[in-house]
DNA sequence: TGAATAGTGTCTTTCAGACAATATTCT
DNA sequence: AGAATATTGTCTGAAAGACACTATTCA
């Protein structure tokens, strides 16, 4: 079915294609700091800016494979990412109106890193602001700050309610380890008992036995996240 | 700007323009139970069901503003909507292609109640289905009942963490109508004295001095929401 | 033995649920 | 007075923060 000979509903004046597109916002966590993943554009507009990893929805693909697309495409990582928001502001784009769907992903640094070169960036994200590897703040495209801050702020909603900032941890990690990426993401510090307590009873954890090497003093037993939640 | 002489971005074959449309579930309590308003439908395809209120978003348009126009044209009411999720599944609409920006609106049923009639109904949801006059589980056209579903999820994770909930009710009222509303959308009871005390220290309401009026019994206080949230 | 970090115990505060008592209004 | 509901008080248990203590490893 093509688009001019689709039948029209209610209003035929209203009635216009818009372009749509998916921006995706790999998150990780560098040095205690959350990080995103940018790509130098290649294309106008903005080229040689650093962008989010974004594509065209193509007609016959999902939103979702879009988003997965464009982070295996144009970030070079291959992740589950979770849809967020939408962002369509009428003006947002300089060429044309589209639409975009925003998603999240995390991965851990170890998982990004081998990707990264002058085209492909982990960038620190400081309060609003992005900061480059010069530590100057970025102006990125678009809307692709307000993008971010709503990633992080859906990635900070979440950090307690899912499994999701597991994802931010190579698969076996540390109790302080994962204290570490808490108090990343939610920007302060938390206690450690209490926390302690709070994880290993919550079910998400199973313990591998195994302990952190390589350490120089007491080393720390290490967990790995469970696929389903257990009692 | 028109859509083909625009510049091409990355890989020139990917950029089809898609249809897109805001769906909007105006949400109310009716009778301790939570509803929604589904309209009935003037075209093909499902002329005749019930379905969410929608348009075709405009290209000069703002998405929240066509949210506001479908809820005002199609339903009747005028109250602000909220961006929750959007669904595009390939083939969640048998015409063609549709990408459908989901938003969720409340309002207190006396707003909803003068537009009812035999083309717009506010339908109890029960579980998942939607019920209609009759009491029977209607077939919603699309993938309404998913997007329905999204909607009451959102506003149930939503209910303490904003004063979303006060637009479920009128401008002034009691303690134990607020009580019922989060009781419908919970779907569960509720403890009187620690609902009580936690509402009126939370600092979004604000007595009136009024109290309610044609009750048989002792009159409650009656309250409003602050705009502000205030210690 | 000491440095440095991992992990635990205890006290306290906060908050919500359970239960019941008191207060108010109308018939 | 009595019915029916509004509002408040008290007890209890769960959970988190503060703080400090013990345990373990390596140089």
């Amino acid at each position: 079915v093509t688009l001019t000979d689709a039948p029209l509903d209610y209003d035929p004046t209203a009635f216009t294609p818009l372009a749509v597109t998916t921006d995706v916002v790999l998150l990780s966590v560098v040095d205690g700091a959350v990080a995103v993943l940018l790509v130098k554009r290649a294309d106008k507009p903005a080229s040689g800016a650093f962008a989010l990893p974004g594509v065209f929805v193509r007609p016959d693909e999902e939103l979702g494979g879009a988003a997965t697309r464009a982070l295996h495409d144009k970030g070079g990582v291959t992740v589950r990412a979770r849809q967020f928001q939408t962002f369509g502001s009428v003006d947002r784009d300089p060429r044309m109106r589209v639409v975009s769907i925003g998603y999240v992903a995390v991965a851990p640094f170890a998982t990004v890193s081998p990707v990264l070169d002058d085209r492909r960036q982990l960038l620190r994200i400081d309060g609003d602001a992005v900061r480059g590897r010069t530590n100057r703040k970025l102006a990125l495209p678009f809307d692709h700050a307000e993008i971010i801050a709503g990633a992080v702020a859906d990635l900070r909603r979440n950090l307690d309610h899912s499994a999701f900032a597991f994802g931010l941890l190579p698969p076996e990690f540390s109790l302080r380890q994962l204290q570490e990426v808490h108090e990343a993401v939610r920007g302060e510090r938390v206690n450690k008992p209490a926390f302690r307590k709070r994880l290993t009873e919550s079910g998400w954890l199973e313990p591998t036995g195994r302990r952190e090497m390589d350490q120089r003093f007491r080393p720390a037993e290490l967990y790995r996240a469970r696929a389903e939640r257990r009692a």
